[in-house]
DNA sequence: GTGGATTGATACCCTCAAGGCATGGATCTC
DNA sequence: GAGATCCATGCCTTGAGGGTATCAATCCAC
């Protein structure tokens, strides 16, 4: 059973309001209407969500939640809608997806010159989660660092670059020029498997606080760089390959652009994803 | 008049399966109510999102373009009914909102040793909306910088520091050590009032093609460096202010601990934000 | 303290959209 | 061309959404 749109439209409006008749008289129905409307919502969710008294309405701390919550839902509904509306109208869209410290600037300004009425919308990835935007449609084309999970996707090399440690300023390893993979040994390594940061800089901020180090290609290095953490390179460790990938079945005219033109760009110019130091 | 997520989740259906008997099936509906229903879908959204041939279904782009916004709306409902229900069992939740280029660990992680029965949560902001998560609820408290809108808020100094200004790499200015505001004039600034990017790093990858250049907070030069972006601190640039900041109706005791508990951080370390070079 | 005003809840009725069943029309397969 | 497959249409039933009238509880003014 859903979550019903309009009980939660009527729910936002008592919310506001704090009030059932003025709420009733802006969503144009009756005031005994709004009230059993409420009370099916709570009893939908299983909580209360409203404190009535007879000369007032508070919220319960769940009540509050969900005002918030009704605040994204309808966001992103709305936004659905008018997406659909102009992918309807023919508007052509085109989400480039990237992985941290990747740099799409080139690549989608070529697109663009050669492309001008695609819309581009750049959507950033984390670690933990690299290709599954690509396989459901969340992102048409991403540049992504293997490995990952590649099976309905094609995937076309662009570069490789060494691997560094993410270290705290203050750590005893930090006094060193360079780092072995002997070296890490028994220290917390923060990857993919541990506790989900929701964006890069939470990462960083973690390892600042000394809850561990990472490792992390050098682009990660070159974009994100903070007083209170030092990079080292790992003198024994693999390399990142990076890719521009598609999903397998995706054959519009403007996803095949893109990739030729990021391999391109990529390729004629090597020296962005592995300078010298 | 709303889109009904019924219909949303018949289509769902439909476009999964690419076919109706099939959809109806696993819907537990009869077929037939489906076909109405994914009609009337389509007339509301005024766009067809199928095609139908007697033998097999496809979607439109507008269909195909829904199927994946139905994803995200289902994502959004979802996590919104899971968050109530945990606040309704009396888990406490605090969204930290940062601006780009602070830090906040340390008041995380002293809050949280604490407060060790609150779910912290972090929330991004970006330079041209930094209040208005504060006063909608989409964040509890929030490390803003100067200026924002501050009514209905209330504001805890916790330090401030020089603007510098961002250039690319062969930008002309790029090859001074230092700049003054009149050696700005006549640069496009890519500002608040730009056409709005979604994060930090789109805007530098603007700056990067040679789209502008910005004035930014030295604590975002140290948190956001690249080889292809320069630096240059901008001598009579007025100095940045950074706020620690709720709305001023917010009461609660984790909410009014975690402003405490941020300004003795940052109070006791100021060089945090503005170290030396 | 008492009566009027305000506010949310309840009772009862009506309407219409959602859903089921039967069936039609079109296309593919053999 | 007969059968199978698949979506659409017509018709009926049911239940959720909405309206009006009214009640119960509280607040406020005098």
């Amino acid at each position: 059973m859903d979550l019903d749109l309009r009980k939660l439209r009527y729910f936002a409006a008592v919310a506001e309001h704090r009030h059932f008749g003025r709420a009733a008289e802006q969503l144009y129905i009756a005031q005994p209407v709004l009230s059993r409307q409420i009370r099916a919502l709570e009893q939908e969710l299983g909580c209360a969500l409203l404190v009535r008294t007879t000369r007032n309405v508070q919220l319960t701390p769940a009540g509050e939640q969900l005002q918030e919550e009704a605040r994204a839902v309808f966001a992103t509904v709305d936004a659905a809608v008018r997406r659909v509306h102009e992918t309807d109208r023919g508007v052509e869209r085109l989400v480039v997806a990237f992985a941290p410290g990747l740099h799409v600037s080139e690549a989608v300004r070529a697109f663009g010159a050669t492309h001008p009425g695609v819309e581009i919308a750049l959507l950033r990835l984390h670690w933990w989660e690299q290709d599954p935007p690509l396989r459901d449609g969340r992102a048409d084309v991403g540049y992504l660092r293997r490995p990952f999970d590649d099976t309905g996707l094609r995937s076309v090399p662009v570069g490789s670059e060494p691997k560094v440690a993410c270290l705290p300023a203050h750590h005893p390893l930090a006094r060193r020029r360079a780092l072995t993979g002997a070296d890490l040994d028994g220290e917390p390594i923060l990857d993919a498997q541990a506790r989900r940061t929701s964006s890069v800089e939470e990462k960083f901020e973690l390892i600042a606080a000394g809850h561990g180090i990472a490792l992390v290609p050098r682009s990660v290095a070159r974009s994100y760089s903070r007083p209170d953490l030092v990079y080292r390179p790992v003198t024994d460790a693999a390399p990142v390959e990076t890719c521009v990938v598609v999903a397998e079945d995706r054959r519009e005219r403007r996803v095949l652009d893109f990739v030729t033109i990021a391999a391109e760009t990529l390729g004629e110019q090597p020296a962005r994803l592995a300078a010298v130091d």
